[in-house]
DNA sequence: GGATAATGTTGTGTCACATAACAATCAAGT
DNA sequence: ACTTGATTGTTATGTGACACAACATTATCC
């Protein structure tokens, strides 16, 4: 029991794991871990971050979304999109109304300002896929994003 | 400027965002977000989280390793794996020795309690990955994890 | 032997989650 | 009309995975 399997130690300067790379959870993992990294790198100077930008999108497809619904969509829940909701709003990209038939909700609007940055952001997200997709071909594409609703979906 | 774009809110039950859905780096997230999320609930009872999970796999596969390639292995940095391995060792799974050849280093190795753990994991893992999958045909699974393995390598 | 690099470590900060509890408001049923 | 129960936004708190900077110890290289 407890054998040192190898004493002459697998201390080289890479390492690989069969297990891991069979695995497509492993590889979700990994691979968002690096697209995310490129977002952010090409979102630089911008202050925007993924859940900032996919908020932004859901809100001007969206006009007068209230925060549980916009919270669902992204699958965000109500608690932790306070904080976020109030960055956009301090930040005077989305504008805070109350909602005319219901008097605990919010209806959100995108303004000129965030649109005017979700303009400039969703150039650069373009960019950005072309890059970190630069491998793939249009089919490939096409079908990567398919396989991977499939999967969110069930 | 300023317009109310639709006085009408869009306070559905559900929202959509044509521009997220066409993203490929949305998809990865919000699917690697449903898969971790059944990788926790299979490992219920277990202790066991994606990272330690990784960590034990490239132990057991690399006996000896020390933690910066264990680190470069798999995306942690080696300030951030220290807390990690620590879990691990506290907790039996794995043993560290020194490196017989570089007084800085330290060798880690699975013992026999983690081997179990680790083939309880596995088990559970498959079935994990065969509910997560399951709407996928082999030749699709094959080549989402080609796909996937292709965007990561840019 | 002295400069440079690598290993493990500590400390700190950020961000994306989670859960529980609460006030205000709405909806439904009797 | 009034109570019951659900919904909206909110506060508070905790966790876990990252990032970066600085440091002591030990190797390596010339």
């Amino acid at each position: 029991m407890n054998e040192p399997v190898a004493l002459e130690a697998a201390d080289g300067l890479e390492a690989r794991s069969e297990l891991l790379e069979g695995l497509i959870g492993y590889a979700l993992r990994r691979t968002t871990i690096v697209v995310m990294a490129d977002f952010i790198d090409a979102m630089e100077g911008l202050g925007m971050r993924p859940v900032l930008f996919s908020m932004l999108a859901v809100i001007r497809e969206n006009p007068g979304i209230n925060q549980t619904t916009l919270g669902r969509a992204l699958g965000i829940q109500r608690a932790n999109l306070v904080p976020l909701v109030n960055e956009l709003i301090s930040r005077r990209l989305v504008d805070r109304r109350r909602h005319p038939k219901d008097g605990r909700a919010f209806a959100l609007f995108m303004n000129g300002e965030g649109g005017l940055l979700l303009d400039e952001a969703i150039a650069r997200v373009s960019r950005h896929e072309e890059r970190v997709l630069a491998g793939l071909g249009d089919a490939e594409r096409r079908q990567l994003l398919t396989l991977l609703n499939k999967v969110r979906s069930g």
